[in-house]
DNA sequence: CTGAAAGCGCTAACAA
DNA sequence: TTGTTAGCGCTTTCAG
């Protein structure tokens, strides 16, 4: 009950064939007869063999592993995205090999080595913004990488995103458009966050056009979490000029931010507007349901998948795939009041 | 600009001694004398040298890779823990290689086969329940392995969690402490899943020792999604005998299940009381704040990294590991209105 | 403390 | 269509 695990040789051994056979076989190519590949599967079956992936990616270069780096799973969004990449690169026979950098840029070049040394084929990073050292590890070390949720602004890197800065003038304009000009903004920590930075922009252009301001005690800058969002609404609500209208970075914010002004018995919309941005699931289910933009995150995981295979293949791919994203207008959003504006 | 990546032995040559000392000096062993691994340093940083990993593992039979298989990373619990353990492999200089099984148990065993041959040196699974043909494969790659989230009643694996049944117990009893009498479940999905099927025991056990049942009407089996908790409250809250206390399995669920209620106008907990399980941030964020379960997620995660680095490095380590869930007692549960019991 | 040398299990030329 | 054979880059005895 303690032998070895079986090994391609054993395989050939029992199949009564020599290991090159085998090896062609199992990697299901065409020039393996019909009644030899029954054979040797046979055979693998009967030992319950299965490939040394080491062995083959050493001799092969090639781990069929994808990296990936997200800023943490501790978040819905990322989750979800990352469960549709891991779902279709499953569907291709590629395994997902994941690490966090935890909102740390320069963390990020540590993980990303220790990516490279486990063999991955390619490499799924998140955001436009990366410290130079990365780009030289990678591009020493021949991985094929791809940037995600945002697009590239130099167009340098293939890249599948939206353009965050856009798409909050979506949301500012909108807002503008129904009346509000008293506005704040609830954003995450910026540094080393190019999505969240251009989220800012994007309001702060919008209103420039129109000849307004975000005032500095207006923009908050905090954690995306629940949490903090509730917290931010709250120094909000309890300043002395309290705006009419409070977009948010994401959707966890802004559940937080609704929830804290429901706790006060602030009425969302009536007294104050409030927006959220990827459209998460609670956000349509939660009363009031959550104006947001909404984010494919399942399209962006699975065109990830495919443009990184196609890399690594050596396929034709759009370097750039730029995803749409949609104002989704709900219940925590309406005019201001009246003599509010 | 086109040179391969450096190897070992350009490191040996830039340094001017052979191979095998690089190699011992990377690895920090303490035979390499001080002034060496200064000059070997050196020239790996030189050179950017990044090890190659296959080849490592190929020859030291390790990866410094540890596998997880998980019903699936959309889901903020799953997610969540998976965070820690992440967290704390990376702690030890291990990498997480993730696989979702989608809730099949039959797809478990082929995402285990693909984590074996990438070449795994310890795997984290959920739930105690799965197949045999699992274990068998595992066993004969002698792959070191964890059951996480649930204890097993086998006693035959190492596993770190808690007790389901008896958490949903509690759960149970403190509403029938506050005079419920009248009970509906909404559950999880019960096949292939261990823990839901605990809780719905649980639950069951605790109507039974006080002369109750729950009608099987009162027991809805649903995915475990927020739209799906908010349905499943839907069908009981239109049956023509509503219950006065609504026990889901677990938090997302809850929330859905007390939206629904809200949109509604049915005060929670004043006509209908709910409880969900495992204690995410929303669920002390949101208003009415739910009574739950408080399941420790990341000293899962945590402890499960520690027991499998472990089992791997052959040290002594607990094979069973129960952690402590808490009742918390918040907004969502309340006595029933005088003369519903 | 350091060097020499033998593979780990597999794939891909090249031969047959 | 199948067999023979030479490594992939590293670690680890075994010598020195």
């Amino acid at each position: 009950m303690s032998k070895p695990a079986a090994k391609l040789i054993d395989v050939a051994r029992l199949a009564g064939v020599c290991n090159a056979t085998v090896s062609r076989a199992l990697a299901r190519e065409p020039t393996v007869s019909a009644e030899m590949l029954k054979r040797v599967e046979a055979a693998a079956r009967e030992l319950g063999y299965v490939p040394h992936g080491a062995a083959s990616a050493l001799r092969a270069r090639r781990s069929r592993t994808v990296g990936a780096v997200l800023p943490t799973l501790d978040n819905m969004l990322y989750a979800k995205a990352t469960h549709a990449l891991q779902k279709a690169l499953d569907d291709s026979g590629y395994m997902l090999l994941l690490a966090c950098h935890d909102f740390d840029l320069k963390n990020e070049i540590k993980v990303v080595r220790s990516l490279i040394e486990r063999g991955i084929d390619g490499l799924v990073l998140i955001g436009a913004e990366h410290d130079d050292e990365l780009h030289q590890m990678l591009d020493a070390n021949k991985t094929p990488y791809l940037l995600t949720w945002a697009l590239d602004g130099t167009g340098l890197h293939p890249c599948v995103g939206f353009d965050n800065r856009t798409a909050a003038m979506r949301v500012a304009n909108y807002l503008l458009d129904i009346g509000h000009r008293d506005f704040a903004m609830i954003s995450g920590v910026i540094a080393g966050n190019d999505r969240a930075r251009k989220r800012v922009a994007g309001v702060r252009d919008a209103l420039h056009a129109r000849g307004l301001e975000l005032p500095s005690h207006h923009l908050i800058e905090t954690p995306f979490t629940l949490a903090a969002g509730r917290e931010a609404m709250q120094t909000l609500l309890t300043s002395t000029s309290r705006p009419s209208a409070v977009i948010c970075g994401n959707d966890v914010m802004a559940v937080g931010a609704v929830s804290e002004c429901l706790a006060r018995s602030i009425d969302v919309p009536g007294e104050i507007s409030v927006t959220g941005f990827d459209d998460m699931e609670a956000a349509s289910i939660l009363s009031p349901a959550l104006t947001t933009v909404r984010v494919p995150m399942r399209e962006l995981g699975y065109a990830a998948a495919q443009q990184i295979l196609a890399h690594i293949g050596g396929k034709p791919a759009a370097r750039v795939t730029e995803l749409a994203v949609d104002l989704i207008v709900r219940g925590t959003t309406a005019p201001p009041r009246a003599g509010r504006r």
